[in-house]
RNA sequence: CGCGGGAUGGAGCAGUCUGGUAGCUCGUCGGGCUCAUAACCCGAAGGUCGUUGGUUCGAAUCCGGCUCCCGCAA
């Protein structure tokens, strides 16, 4: 079977493991294309991404332009004569010069369904939207985002229980032999894309901060996927004595209480048990953490902070 | 030098300002009560107070260096 001449292009861990999985196959990666390092972290430190990491590792050339919309970044890109590019979650849009570079074009990685969940965090997006089932597809990419031709789908079911991490973690594992089998049938000529049928369309939004806190008129069982989906990162929060509350851990309960949204319940070693939104149950959280402290359970927490945690209070 | 909080028995914390040989809640172990218990009662073990220098008659506590953890901001 032919080997391919592979440009990568992605930046967090999510790319990284399936540059690992390129690296590790009988295929060539020829250059790793990553954002810029970013400032990260305490102190403002310039980090490299986890896909430039692994590319040093490997001492397999980088490139971090700003931009691929111009001709010098273009023209280097073309110099490398690649096969074909392979593109996990890199975070700057290709223009269509650049799709047709390669001799092959350019094929993605997404963490989704398609064509549920285009765009940039349909991990998250799906947990956060109560879904069952998720998985990887692997498309020729055109100018849109995420709208390319299928070339082939690996699935998996999302566990009532499952975070963003977990899932995220999930899809590297089913996302690394389904690229592999990808680029060996694009290497043999036997790969056929199929349409995305864009009436099943739908959008997974970036994450953001401004969408974290927990609105306590919802139902429980929608601020439980909250929790889950925004595990790890941003995290939900919520306030009690005008203090942040980041909340790691929750799962909805059936019971009601008739208390105000927002109102603490109960509180012991189970949990913190708050009422939620037109007596659509309860969300007990099990796992938190106060500024300056780490994550914790609330049976530890409550060893201390015991009168922080009366019932009654309100969480806002 | 981005701003800030923190490091104390296995866990979460108090004590630090106003130096004087360590306390709370929980866990663990032993015993008791009970039909029984994750409940309750009695008792016990367990800490060079992150590290390193300095000040002092005496430092968890005051001063300097270092390491690590965390919130904000990115």
């Amino acid at each position: 079977m032919k080997s391919l001449r592979i440009i990568f292009a992605g930046t967090p861990e999510f790319a990284s493991a399936h540059l690992q999985a390129i690296i590790d196959s009988q295929h060539q990666v020829i250059a790793v294309y990553s954002q810029p390092d970013r400032p990260a972290g305490r102190g403002q430190k310039l980090m490299p991404s986890p896909v430039k990491s692994l590319a040093i590792e490997h001492h397999i050339p980088v490139y971090q332009p700003k931009s691929l919309r111009n001709e010098e970044a273009q023209q280097e890109l073309a110099a490398l004569d690649a096969d074909l590019m392979v593109v996990v979650a890199y975070g700057l849009i290709l223009p269509q010069v650049v799709l047709d570079t390669p001799k092959l074009g350019c094929i993605n990685v997404h963490g989704s369904i398609l064509p549920k969940w285009r765009g940039a965090a349909p991990i998250q997006r799906a947990i956060e939207a109560g879904d069952t089932e998720s998985g990887v597809t692997i498309m020729q990419m055109d100018a849109g985002l995420d709208t390319g031709d299928m070339l082939l789908k690996s699935c998996c079911p999302i566990q009532p229980e499952d975070t963003a991490a977990d899932l995220h973690d999930r899809l590297i594992e089913i996302g690394r032999p389904a690229l592999i089998d990808a680029l060996n049938g694009i290497a043999a000529g036997q790969v056929h894309g199929e349409k995305q049928d864009d009436s099943l369309a739908c959008y997974a939004h970036k994450m953001s901060k401004d969408e974290a806190r927990l609105d306590w008129q919802k139902s429980a069982r929608y601020l439980d996927c909250q929790v889950r989906a925004f595990n790890p990162w941003p995290v939900s929060i919520t306030s009690l004595d005008d203090t942040n509350i980041r909340v790691w851990e929750a799962i909805a309960l059936e019971e009601s209480s008739g208390e105000q949204p927002g109102t603490l319940i109960k509180s012991d070693k189970d949990g913190l048990d708050i009422a939620c939104g037109n007596g659509e149950g309860t969300l007990r959280i099990k796992r938190l953490q106060l500024a300056g402290s780490r994550a914790m359970t609330v049976q530890e927490l409550l060893n201390s902070k015991k009168a922080m945690f009366t019932t009654g209070k309100q969480f806002s």
